[in-house]
DNA sequence: CTCGAACATGAACGGGATGTCATGAGCACC
DNA sequence: GGTGCTCATGACATCCCGTTCATGTTCGAG
């Protein structure tokens, strides 16, 4: 789970990465809410926990900045700033969960499980992405660039697969068992020709492609560098 | 917005019932564990608030049994009982949020609205149900009674056009604009000859059948009474 | 009950999606 | 830089899905 703590205090941001790491969880750390911003902004986060009285950006906008946007990233507030009216503007603001200091660590986890649990249960995915190339499991259209991208079923199939081992090399027999559900081989380049069908519809145009064939082994998508 | 408050004390019980109300949410009541876990069991809700110390049957059991079955319902607890400790074990019992008497109303309100948000932006449609009919549209199988129906693409479309309007009747001439995406009249039976085949997959062998035709008119897909 | 229109359905047809083939290009190893 | 194998791709063949057609059935009005 990827977390990202957005906390001007040392001391507390010390403690809290330290514990969350302990329980398994890879922290990311911003120390102002302008930086808090940009990296939310820029890499998907499970949860965000964010502190309210930050220099340069204070938590409270961060959070209205960052909804304004679309992003739907939990937040689950971590502050000292504790009023009944306080913890109510947090909620009103896009807030998921609003803990005051001084607080429990145990029930920050329980807090920060609970939001996860929900979210994770309650939601399968729907959108796939890698870098620019979008998949909507719902509608069956793809999207590169904000671009739409007509695709044959097959061809949808096939890219679904490659989208949900993004980054691991799929071999021709994964490819035959998963997408054709061929459990011989079939003797022909049936793989060979979708995939370049689809590397027409989804890379050609492109500067750097995701399709890249990895020799005598199979394929990968992959995000460039 | 449908929301089960299960809690004992007559007193609290007005207070919040009304609260909620004049915020236009439809709220039931119920006096006691047993009766708060039959009703949750029953009725599909948006929300339960529970409180812990009820009689019969705890709040925290209550919960916990209510996961066992699969019901994913949010929960947020509301209760005197607010040490860490309890607060923790609340959250780790399957509730989604825990706020401790005394309250204050428009917190609550916050929080609910939290809950709700959430719930309703994060999560499109993924399974549609009608009477024991379930479509999952991301796998794009149909299943009747616990029976897998294979759907060829265009049955697909007019059965999820058909459920998604569920109860309502369906003029043919918006399948043909929704379903096949004419224009225009192509004074052929395509209509008929899907809906028959449509019919012979997910009707064929079940005693009640679920598509009606209206003469005249077009057809309804309708829950048998 | 009769008659006409609307609907149901099995069978045949046509076209598009998928699989096959043949040829050419690219890469690795020597 | 040659050689053999792997992969890429345009063209062709096949098969399945969707539509049409023909025929039979049901329904409602009078």
């Amino acid at each position: 789970m990827r977390l990202l703590l957005i906390e001007d205090d040392d001391d507390v941001a010390t403690y809290v990465r330290n514990g969350l790491r302990e329980a398994g969880h890879a922290v990311d750390l911003a120390a102002d809410g302008r930086d808090g911003l940009l990296m939310a902004a820029a890499e998907p986060y499970d949860l965000l926990i964010v502190d309210r009285g930050l220099p340069k950006l204070d938590g409270l906008a961060l959070v209205k900045t960052l909804r304004g946007t679309g992003d739907d990233t939990p937040v689950l507030f971590l502050t000292a700033l504790g009023t009944v009216d306080q913890r109510v503007e947090g909620l009103r603001a896009g807030g998921d969960d609003y803990l005051t200091k001084p607080f429990a660590f145990s029930e920050l986890q329980a807090r920060i499980d609970a939001l996860h649990r929900r979210r994770t249960q309650a939601a399968p995915e729907t959108i796939l992405q890698v870098a620019d190339l979008e998949l909507e499991l719902l509608s069956r259209t793809a999207r590169r660039n904000g671009r739409d991208i007509e695709l044959l079923p097959r061809e949808f199939a096939l890219l679904e697969f490659l989208m949900r081992h993004a980054g691991q090399v799929v071999t021709r027999t994964m490819l035959l068992e998963k997408v054709w559900d061929y459990h011989f081989d079939p003797q022909t380049n049936v793989i060979d020709v979708h995939v370049s069908r689809l590397r027409s519809k989804i890379d050609r145009g492109f500067s750097a492609p995701l399709i890249h064939t990895v020799r005598g082994v199979g394929y990968v998508l992959r995000a460039p560098a």
